[in-house]
DNA sequence: TGGTATGTTCCAAA
DNA sequence: TTTTGGAACATACC
């Protein structure tokens, strides 16, 4: 469910709940989601004390002292909750963190896509992710050189966690729409201005998206507003926001993609691109 | 019933 | 080697 906006958002709220508090115990009601191990989670956090929460591309991280890391991936339907009892069906809870106070964090999944790891450090758990899109790190030239790294159509590329790490499926349409590039453009097509452009889309929309407190959807996630002020996500067939023109849907990469076919015109080699994908897509179907 | 879903990872094919 | 599609993970909703 959550991207970067919203796992910042969650990180923010309890922030002010969960750092300097020491950890008491741990318990899991779904074993496949702890990596490596249920022993090697549970070694690795109770005794110790959070002594910052953090974000990292999609994950929540738990900075713990003694030094070690706890990483949380929310996937597609986890959350958090604080207290005794959970909001959520009470079969949906899948993990539990007890502190010495007694207060008690809930981790709740009904889909059991989340993660909950432990490493000895952060670089150790997160040394495949991309840049942070941000950060200062995150330049008009640094963009330009991960375009031009790969040959790739923009949308599955700006998904990929190890190019830009936070981006998934509402704010990659959201940026595409708003630096006027179709989701098919082949990366390394784009002239200088698109780049500053499609650079300062990612991050308007996510300083945006962080500042209404990130996209509401349905149980998964509540408290956002920036589903109020989407442009092309979720909006198939309404009219584009700038030009009047009906929003698309189209699959790319097995990931609804909505975009304003009059905004975002498609150009530069993504002729090839779509061809190849077409014949792509007929050899699967006769597999 | 079937299609879709804010995410990631594996495999096979091109 | 790089890029892509499909399936898988597991559940809810329309």
């Amino acid at each position: 469910m959550p991207e970067l906006p919203e796992v910042e958002t969650i990180v923010r709220r309890f922030r002010p709940l969960l750092e300097g508090r020491r950890i008491t115990g741990f318990d899991t009601r779904w074993k496949k989601q702890l990596s490596p191990s249920l022993a090697a989670v549970r070694a690795g956090c109770v005794g110790r004390r959070i002594v910052r929460l953090a974000r990292r591309g999609k994950f929540i991280v738990f900075q713990l002292d003694p030094p070690g890391c706890l990483l949380v991936h929310l996937r597609m339907s986890g959350r958090f909750e604080w207290g005794a009892n959970c909001e959520c069906e009470p079969g949906h809870l899948r993990a539990i963190w007890t502190f010495e106070d007694s207060e008690r964090l809930l981790f709740c999944d009904p889909r059991k896509f989340g993660r909950v790891i432990y490493a000895p450090d952060l670089a150790t758990a997160t040394g495949e992710l991309g840049v942070e899109p941000l950060s200062r790190a995150f330049t008009v030239a640094k963009l330009a050189a991960l375009l031009r790294r790969h040959r790739r159509r923009l949308k599955p590329l700006l998904l990929d966690q190890r190019v830009i790490a936070g981006l998934g499926n509402i704010y990659t349409d959201e940026a595409l729409f708003r630096a006027g590039l179709h989701p098919l453009t082949a990366s390394d097509t784009l002239r200088p201005p698109q780049i500053a452009a499609l650079h300062a889309a990612i991050r308007a929309v996510l300083r945006e998206a962080i500042r209404y407190q990130g996209t509401t959807f349905d149980h998964a996630y509540a408290g956002g507003d920036m589903q109020h002020r989407l442009a092309v996500y979720g909006r198939k067939g309404q009219r584009c926001p700038r030009c009047g023109a009906a929003i698309r849907y189209a699959r790319v990469g097995q990931r609804g993609t909505h975009f304003c076919p009059r905004c975002q015109p498609i150009r530069g080699r993504r002729r090839r691109l779509v061809r190849r994908g077409q014949r792509q897509t007929q050899a699967g179907a006769a597999r």
